[in-house]
DNA sequence: AGATCACTTAGAGTTAACTCAAGGTCAAGA
DNA sequence: TCTTGACCTTGAGTTAACTCTAAGTGATCT
């Protein structure tokens, strides 16, 4: 069975245009053409770009994508390069989760700092509560998203 | 407390430019400046700045941040706004961790699949193998990683 | 006083990843 | 046969977020 750049665009949520830019970057070299020049994608040009988005989902820039892609036109040389670099990109995504959880921590506090300011009709008075007067776990996010820092002003 | 922009940039591992370009297009609205014009970072353009960190590591644009900071300067009646964007941003934030662990599967699955291949000698090899002789929890990592396809080639 | 160094501005240049426009081809249906 | 619609190419334009350059200022060290 093969698809025709259209239907690939609409299955992936992609645009035609940036299918083509793909290619043009070396991107989709698992894409075939009929005689009169049309693309036709396969299963295995179909796989080939499931892994594509795969990657890109990590943020993965396309230049090191299409390294990778180089890599397994390259054949069984290239294995051990193949498996490292997958080891690597694991480590970047749980980075990344690492990092957005981190990020939540802020967003958590601040949160609860508006619902607090939004209950008592203004940012002023939230602010003049000591650290030490907030909910424990508030106390917790503020310390943990805020470092060593000491209590200063929040906006 | 105040600190120059070179003093700023270094703790916030930014460039100095990437600071003057934020102000520029006003990210950094608490910073004041020296009779001269030297800019001067107090706590409270600290604090914004840890926020727009905080945002920028979710991935947020930085005209939506303007958004959010010119809400913060207009006062109390924007203060729904800004609890009802910071709970969207959480979301936002949710999602993204689990479309990271999705890809996850994808990246756990290739990892098994390059240690095997490194194994046996070559990709070929690995490839003969059907479904239904990888080990349990690969089988689900392949089925979860490329939705309800059966099973084709993998690169 | 002169050098050094961190700061200032305005504005141009860069990079990644699209996104689109113009002009053309090709195959199928009325 | 003509029209429609999806495809094709080349090349230009866009957007976000920097990143840098040139030319200049101001404070401090020797």
């Amino acid at each position: 069975m093969t698809y025709s750049i259209g239907q690939v665009a609409e299955q992936y949520n992609l645009s035609i245009h940036t299918l083509r830019y793909y290619e043009k970057e070396g991107i989709l070299p698992f894409v075939k053409r009929t005689p009169s020049g049309i693309r036709k994608f396969d299963d295995d040009a179909l796989e080939g770009l499931r892994v594509v988005e795969c990657l890109k989902k990590t943020n993965m820039p396309l230049k090191d994508i299409k390294v990778f892609l180089d890599w397994c036109q390259e054949g069984n040389g290239t294995l051990e390069k193949r498996r490292d670099m997958f080891y690597e990109q694991k480590q970047a995504v749980l980075d990344q989760i690492a990092e957005l959880q981190e990020t939540l921590k802020l967003i958590d506090f601040k949160c609860w700092y508006y619902d607090s300011a939004l209950e008592l009709g203004s940012e002023e008075e939230i602010r003049k509560i000591p650290l030490e007067e907030m909910p424990e776990e508030i106390q917790e996010l503020y310390r943990e998203s805020h470092g060593e820092f000491s209590q200063d002003s929040m906006e």
